[in-house]
DNA sequence: GAGTTTGAAACT
DNA sequence: CAGTTTCAAACTC
């Protein structure tokens, strides 16, 4: 096990949220026959999320009835980082370090959850799993660390199963845990060696393939990771493990028959917010996930953070907590399967997504038959039928997040902007367990599509919760992947795969900004339904938005809101704060880069364009289109502009510009445009858009001139119109006592007639001495004032003679 | 608001 | 890769 520097850790994510590797590993990767799995398919893996927390405590259960063992992990720090993980008896496991830093894998009958304060380092060097396996390996968890990475990879030891002891190496600053083994298998905690090669570590379960590795990053200063890994029980699924692995997606994996599953993410301060309805434990100002124990009902996962209160939001039969989390904060999704895997196969497909200020949640499952229970903290954003919401972080942090789906259930990944990044990990017990509320379907809060928000530092999204009835609804497609890729700088991506589509695809990794892959309405063979992140936000408006069945977002397309991601080089502020400006495309369908709305990865709405197909209703269009922008240009998506290394002066085009008649003085020119001047690589004919450019200067002389009478101008109304308020305000009483009149009331027709009577004579008198017309004007004028004058003198004399009269 | 100009995107 | 066409925004009147 290693630790992961901080350096390091900021540079997970890139690493992590490689969707291409994702896509080439499973295939790269030997005869399943070494491959490092967990137990079995249906076993979700859990996750877990990192969050910087000065102290905090986790826990993470697994528990597989099926062979009547139970599995537990538990993680819990206090001030400080304990690892602990219980496994089923069949595989005791024991990683033994030196005090005071605790690392224990404990075998348990039921969940057991085991507390262990650490000091800031954990270290180790043996890990044993009952004479199965045995893992000796230095291993380091510290809590100066912020990544702990949980890695499927093979050893060669590790490629018989149940051969010889496996080894957790320390590589690097890296962890990395292994397979999951059915109960009374092996596992293995395995740290990656440098080689690609898929260990495996298991010998139960099907052996896929894919050699899925999951990265556990703590995030923030100090806080310690502590990951986990499923115990051996039946059902623990190497489809997890693969999901863990952090942003490999696996294209095919088997569908998970996991039970029904809780989640319960909740931000709680000193265990406050620990929901009632979930069985959680609570750990020492931290938080907390929490599995229940063999043969118990409960699926409930708990994450709970100080400081925050936690609002429950359930869906029946499972719940979900999600707590929002300040930036240095952790955010932990937890699931726990539900034994009732052979209850009706009704699978469900229950992302939640949340964005935080700069942390993202993603609650993923896919459960049979039970009601799913969300809780939620704060704000919190929706849900989508397989689908994840990325919240994008702020500052120029990228981060990519790829998230499997219903297929596979229970991982999750949280990411922050920067180099923290939160991931989720679900837990799933195959068994029922856990004091959590029945699966009844009655007990959901979220018996209507509730919009959930978790406010964000400078992104926003949320994405409507699909009540409980609508998740049943949700068909449980396996899905292989999800994945939420953000990439560039504070441009945000989500994917959401619905089902598989492998020829269209799209590159995720250049998709457009804030673009969502989710189910595509219509179902049919689309997989993909890309969303612009705004949409996400959009679609949460309505509180009919289902997100169980993909046909729902065909019915949102007019919501308006638009969640700007940041745009070339725009911070978060600016982007967000401007309009978007409609689009007038008549030809393109706005499936094109003339359209300023399909180029910024948003969906057209409030535009003028015909013929549009930027929208939900024409998602296989719109992917194509998407699709055939990046084979042209990979680079399609991303800003043109790119930020420079030290504020806005360093910003450049990144193709430079092509202007030949405008002198790059114009808006036609894409760097004047974007206020910044052309460089060596623009190819423009007779550029004056450089810094020494007296026409340049000018231009920018009457530019700030402009601005600085347009600020005036808003200003005077501003101004103005706080006197008029504030000028009806002092009159309002005088109305409101009944006797007296604003003065314009007394402003009758009689008087009327008078006022116009002057008006004309005097203009006749300007006439008659030949006045000028200029003169004239003046003259009338000038006798209307004189009328509204009086009137107005008039008025103030009648109130004054009304107040006297009622004092 | 209609028409023109412009340059990026798309196409060949 | 270069030349041409298409397109929608920017601009002018």
């Amino acid at each position: 096990m290693d630790v992961v520097s901080p350096e390091l850790n900021s540079l997970l994510p890139d690493e992590i949220m490689d969707t291409e590797a994702i896509e080439d590993i499973p295939h790269s990767q030997p005869g399943g026959g070494t491959t490092v799995q967990s137990a079995s398919d249906d076993a979700p893996l859990p996750m877990e999320t990192d969050t910087p927390m000065a102290s905090e405590n986790m826990s993470l259960c697994s528990i597989a009835t099926s062979t009547g063992h139970t599995q537990a992990l538990t993680t819990s720090t206090t001030s400080n980082s304990t690892f602990i993980i219980s496994s089923g008896s069949p595989l005791p496991m024991s990683i033994s370090s030196s005090s005071p830093s605790l690392l224990t894998f404990k075998p348990a009958m039921a969940t057991s959850i085991a507390t262990t304060k650490t000091t800031d380092s954990l270290t180790g060097t043996t890990f044993s799993t009952s004479g199965l396996q045995k893992l000796t390996a230095p291993f380091t968890i510290s809590a100066a660390s912020h990544q702990i990475i949980l890695n499927k990879v093979a050893s060669e030891a590790a490629k018989s199963a149940g051969g010889p002891p496996q080894i957790i190496k320390q590589e690097g600053q890296k962890l990395l845990v292994t397979a999951i083994g059915k109960s009374g298998q092996p596992i293995v905690l395995q740290l990656p060696h440098t080689g690609s090669k898929p260990g495996l570590s298991q010998t139960s379960g099907d052996l896929k393939s894919q050699a899925p590795q999951f990265k556990v990053v703590t995030i923030g200063g100090r806080t310690e990771l502590k990951p986990i890994l499923g115990s051996p029980g039946n059902q623990l699924t190497t489809l997890q493990a693969q999901q863990l692995k952090t942003m490999q997606i696996a294209k095919k994996t088997p569908v998970s028959s996991a039970a029904p599953i809780k989640f319960i993410i909740t931000k709680t301060v000193n265990s406050k917010g620990l929901s009632p309805q979930t069985s959680v434990t609570p750990v020492i100002a931290g938080r907390v996930l929490t599995q229940s124990s063999l043969g118990m009902p409960s699926r409930t996962i708990t994450l709970s953070e100080p400081h925050n209160t936690t609002t429950l939001q359930s869906i029946t039969g499972k719940k979900i907590a999600i707590s929002p989390l300040k930036s240095p904060s952790k955010v932990t999704v937890v699931s726990v399967a539900s034994p009732t895997s052979n209850a009706s196969h009704k699978s469900v497909t229950l992302p939640v997504n949340v964005a935080l200020g700069q942390q993202i949640l993603t609650v993923q499952q896919s459960t049979p038959g039970s009601p799913i229970k969300v809780t939620t903290s704060q704000t919190t954003q929706g849900l989508k039928p397989g689908q994840t919401v990325t919240v994008g972080g702020v500052g120029g942090s990228q981060f990519k997040t790829i998230i499997p789906l219903a297929t596979q259930p229970n991982v999750q990944q949280i990411q922050v902007p920067g180099s923290r990044f939160h991931y989720v990990r679900l837990v799933t017990a195959t068994t029922a367990s856990s004091s959590g509320q029945p699966s009844g379907p009655s007990t959901s809060s979220l018996q209507t599509a509730k919009p959930m928000m978790v406010s964000t530092g400078a992104v926003r999204m949320s994405v409507p919760i699909v009540p409980a009835q609508s998740i049943k609804q949700m068909a449980p497609k396996s899905l292989t992947s999800a994945a939420v890729v953000t990439t560039t700088q504070t441009q945000q991506r989500l994917i959401m795969p619905a089902t598989p589509l492998p020829q269209i695809q799209p590159n995720f990794t250049n998709l457009p900004p804030g673009t969502v892959l989710a189910p595509a309405p219509g179902g049919g063979n689309m997989g993909y339904a890309v969303v612009p992140a705004q949409y996400v936000t959009q679609l949460q408006q309505s509180p009919f938005v289902t997100l169980a069945s993909s046909s729902a977002f065909t019915t949102n397309t007019g919501i308006q809101t638009q969640a700007r991601l940041p745009l070339n080089g725009l911070s978060a502020a600016e982007t967000t704060s401007r309009p978007r400006k409609p689009c007038n495309c008549t030809k393109s369908q706005c499936l094109k880069l003339y359209c300023d709305c399909f180029a910024n990865g948003e969906f057209c709405s409030n535009c003028n364009c015909n013929n549009c197909f930027n929208n939900l209703e024409h998602e296989t269009e719109r992917l194509k289109a998407i699709k055939t922008c990046l084979d042209r240009n990979p680079e399609a998506f991303k800003p043109k502009i790119g930020k420079g290394k030290e504020g806005e002066s360093d910003r450049q085009h990144s193709k430079g510009c092509n202007c030949k008649r405008s002198g790059c003085l114009k808006n036609y020119c894409e760097c004047y445009e974007a206020k910044i001047m052309c460089s060596s690589i623009c190819k423009c004919v007779g550029c004056k858009n450089f810094e020494e450019s007296p026409e340049r200067k000018t231009l920018m002389h009457l530019a700030d001139a402009a601005d600085m009478r347009v600020q005036q101008q808003t200003a005077a109304k501003t101004k103005l119109s706080s006197q008029i308020s504030d000028l009806l305000m002092r009159t309002t009483p005088v109305m409101s006592s009944g006797s007296g009149r604003l003065p314009f009331t007394f402003v009758t027709k009689e008087v009327l007639e008078a006022t116009c009577e002057c008006l004309l004579e005097q203009a006749k008198k300007a006439e008659q001495t030949h006045q000028p017309q200029v003169e004239a004007e003046r003259m009338i004028l000038e006798e209307f004032g004189h009328c509204l004058m009086r009137i107005i003198s008039s008025a103030g004399k009648a109130k004054a003679d009304c107040a006297s009269i009622n004092c």
